[in-house]
DNA sequence: CCGAACATGTAACCTGTTACATGATTAC
DNA sequence: GTAATCATGTAACAGGTTACATGTTCGG
């Protein structure tokens, strides 16, 4: 993906903050992080996750030191350079105020210009996945870290929002059940 | 990125809803489309736009017959497929509604791991940053087609909550300045 | 001792990015 | 005629995906 000002990938960030705010300091750790994260995010490959610590490892961000006792793999930490190119990522407000590629708002037009009986199931449908998701969210909200529960209320908000969306559609679609 | 149910990447739903819903009916706008609209996304490249437009001719999902009259270029259209595959993947509720990479959600518990300082300075550019995509997404409102203009409306309403939410941790922020 | 979970990585592939190259048409 | 815009593409590269390969440690 595109680097920004602040010199990191998406990704890239949220393993830096993994590492850092979330505490899961070996790649296998973050991988999993991300693997059962709430959202789907990013999959976690070991393709994606790996080479990216490597990066950042060359980069000088990451301090890699392989642990000694009995127990394999390495101890990660933010070096100096990291934690700056960290709160930088973090603060760029270019990069966290975009839309990035948000599905419902690429779709969120397109509802409305399916023929009335199609829209309907869509419409259900699609309530029906952001109430399970909603359900999932408030019911997980407690066993999260800081960072991950604030991520969880974000996303309950924004599942909100698209419930009413959807409920908004719905009516109209009511009052003009084909328009041709 | 990832194929879904409906086979499609978002890039290639997209394209097939520029066509087919706002009438752009060359590679070259569909290309401009992508580059001119409001929102980043994609940077509308080249060589992401005809590759796929490419590969979505070969799936029979596009019509291209070359325009004869004076004008080069090709006219682009969709197919039955075509249509029924952009449906399905306007309709897939799994992709609709997931929360995609979303910059904003994955800084939202971040903020609060700053020092004092660097988080009031952070909470203000971030606040200034939407504020000024609200102004430019409710003055170009009405230049815009039915479908981007709904994208517009969703965007209008996802930025006015994150500014909700930048407030509120300014508020948070003032009442607890420094958690050490 | 054996299977589950821990742990790390590579290889082939796909798609998007930038940057470049090329030519046709139109407005002046 | 020439500059801007229209129009189409390719090449090198970056970074993420799946799938595979490999070995370790620990609980029973």
């Amino acid at each position: 993906m595109t680097r920004h000002s602040s010199g990191l990938t998406e990704l890239e960030g949220a393993v830096l903050s993994e590492i850092h705010h979330r505490l899961n300091r070996t790649a296998f750790k973050v991988r999993r992080a991300f693997q059962t994260s709430p959202s789907i995010e990013w999959s976690g490959s070991a393709g994606a996750v790996y080479p990216a610590i490597r990066r950042l490892v060359e980069a000088g961000l990451i301090e890699s030191t392989p642990i000694t006792t009995g127990k394999k793999g390495s101890h990660l930490s933010l070096t100096h350079d990291g934690v700056a190119a960290l709160e930088d990522w973090i603060c760029d407000p270019v990069r966290a105020t975009s839309v990035g590629v948000d599905p419902f708002r690429l779709r969120a037009g397109l509802w409305a210009t399916l023929d009335s009986a199609r829209r309907a199931d869509a419409l259900l449908g699609l309530k029906q996945a952001v109430g399970e998701e909603l359900a999932r969210l408030t019911t997980t909200l407690d066993d999260l870290d800081p960072v991950e529960r604030a991520r969880s209320r974000w996303s309950i908000q924004l599942q909100t929002m698209r419930l009413q969306w959807l409920e908004d559609q719905t009516a109209q679609s009511d009052a003009a059940p084909d328009s041709k």
